[in-house]
RNA sequence: CGGGGUGUAGCGUAGCCCGGUUAUCGCGCCUCGUUUGGGACGAGGAGGUCGCAGGUUCGAAUCCUGCCACCCCGACCA
């Protein structure tokens, strides 16, 4: 309990707290895992918003702003939201603060108390949708299909950074339509566009299901969510896509005329991914040295070292460097020439690695004269020298050698922790020797989930939408089952 | 909200049981010098409301009381 700490030690602990994201904004306020977001875990967040933000307009969707507070008794409107929500909100009671009479300080002015509270929002379905009420009149309104980009608050009982921080980004879509099987194809298209964005940005293999009747997002119909398998051997739940029917048009009295002039309550749709991706992304791929990022979404794909021993010799590679820099910012690759003379290299080889920044390209005056460069990949941490010709299409090969290899190692990793099982000591054996996705047959009631649950701490985290279809019996209660449902532990 | 634990420098900590000079050590930070192809070395230096408030005592980081905060495990969740 009482040791030193070894360097690698505090390495890791730097790796969670000062490189990414950090908890903690505020020391005795009583706000419990708050984060900060430093420079680089921003610049990660941003290439993920950039990259979904232009799969969505691609796909007809638009981005407005909607306000951070919410008058209470819009999150009264909709039963089953109230009761997911109400126990994790944030209220605002009053808008001024004074001077205390007796000079102990600040305090709240007890005459500037609201009429009506306001909540922080834990979600913007309620103001959302009595903006809707306003904007929806005809057939011709629809569809609208709308994101945000957005903060909010849930005042959850327990915090885990990155995945369950008070204070979360994400976006939150909120589409309304004329067909409900508009409003079930949008939430399909979603589910497509995370599964898009997880595998083939993120190099994040994840699977596409339904959520059981218990795990489904406050007044939804249907919630399908991409589930990904982690290191550890617990699931993540990445991304949410939720059918919500009329609940929430009713609940808001949101109806459109339609084109044979009928009054028609519209059907809607709402999807949210948040900076939990970032934590999925660090527990997907990263070892004992740090971080490991997938080129796609590395701010600094590449960076250049330079090896000096004086000023002299940091010019000529500079010289040289320079160049490299601009061709390969020409060919969309994003590059840092670290030229820091207040670090060592070898200090910056272990700074860069523990950043995850996919490849490092270290050169100097041995490399000046033969005209090569040591290249290292931070996947593999295989180093080589290659001729300083060949530098740009080596890049650009490798980052994507890095991509693919990254995500056919999470891949590989989640089908060897994806076990069939067809008893329950089978089931609890698998889960607590190997963890991952246990694939077992279920009767489909709530409570044999439950049970199992309170049993074994795994719960259902999804129903696969490929899921094959085959007689069984449920590996707890002995009941008939038509397919085989995902179990695992979850964050 | 239930169970357990912890608050000492920017970070990680020793000391607390059994009260006693100037509060320990490592990392980090600053200065100078030598170094620089994998986290350099030496010398010097800066940095502390010992979580807060009260009590016991000649004397409290240490004992007592109250409070506050945080962490872990549950219930809840993107």
């Amino acid at each position: 309990m009482s040791k030193n700490l070894t360097k690698r030690d505090q390495d890791y602990s730097k790796w969670y707290n000062e490189l990414v994201v950090k908890a903690d904004l505020a020391e005795n306020s009583g706000v419990r895992g708050c984060m900060v977001i430093k420079p680089y875990g921003y610049a990660i967040w941003e290439k993920i918003q950039a990259e979904l933000d232009r799969m969505f307009k691609e796909t007809g969707h638009e981005n407005a702003y909607f306000p951070l507070l919410i008058p209470k008794s819009y999150l009264s409107k909709e039963a089953q939201h109230v009761d997911g929500f109400a126990k994790e909100c944030a209220v605002v009671t009053h808008y001024r603060l004074k001077n205390a009479e007796d000079g102990s300080g600040i305090i709240v002015d007890p005459d500037a108390k609201l009429e009506e509270e306001l909540i922080i929002r834990p979600t913007s379905e309620t103001i959302i949708w009595s903006t809707y009420k306003r904007w929806i009149e005809s057939y011709r309104d629809l569809p609208l299909k709308i994101n945000q980009w957005a903060n909010v608050v849930r005042w959850e009982m327990r915090t885990r950074l990155f995945l369950r921080t008070s204070e979360f980004l994400w976006q939150e879509g909120h589409t309304a339509h004329a067909l409900e099987s508009e409003a079930v194809e949008e939430t399909k298209l979603i589910l497509d566009i995370y599964e898009e964005f997880a595998q083939n940005f993120m190099a994040m293999p994840v699977i596409k299901g339904v959520k059981t009747e218990s795990e489904r997002f406050a007044g939804a119909l249907d919630t399908y969510c991409i589930e990904a398998l982690m290191q550890d051997g617990k699931a993540l739940q990445a991304g949410t896509s939720h059918f919500l029917g009329q609940n929430f048009a009713k609940a808001f009295d949101v109806q459109y005329t339609s084109k044979e002039g009928k009054r028609e309550f519209v059907w809607a749709s709402s999807w949210g991914v948040s900076t939990r991706l970032i934590g999925g992304l660090i527990m997907t791929h990263s070892d004992d040295l740090g971080l490991v990022l997938p080129p796609k979404l590395a701010p600094i794909q590449v960076v250049i070292v330079p090896i000096h021993r004086n000023d002299d010799q940091l010019d000529a590679i500079s010289e040289k460097v320079n160049g490299l820099v601009k061709e390969l910012r020409k060919v969309g690759v994003s590059v840092k020439f670290d030229n820091r003379t207040t670090h060592k290299p070898g200090f910056k080889f272990a700074e860069y690695e523990l950043k995850g920044v996919p490849l490092r390209i270290a050169i100097g005056p041995r490399d000046l004269e033969n005209g090569t460069v040591e290249i290292a990949r931070r996947d593999t941490l295989k180093k080589e020298t290659i001729n300083f010709d060949t530098i740009v299409p080596f890049v650009q090969e490798t980052l994507e050698a890095i991509q693919d290899n990254l995500y056919q190692r999470a891949l590989n990793y989640r089908e060897d922790h994806t076990t069939e099982v067809d008893t329950f000591d089978e089931f609890k054996k698998v889960l607590k020797e190997k963890g991952g996705f246990i694939a077992a047959h279920w009767d489909g009631t709530t409570e044999t989930e439950d049970k199992i649950a309170e049993i074994t701490k795994a719960s259902i985290r999804c129903i696969p939408l490929d899921v094959v279809q085959e007689e069984g019996v449920c590996v707890f209660s002995g009941k008939k089952s038509k397919h085989r449902v995902l179990f695992a532990k979850s964050y």
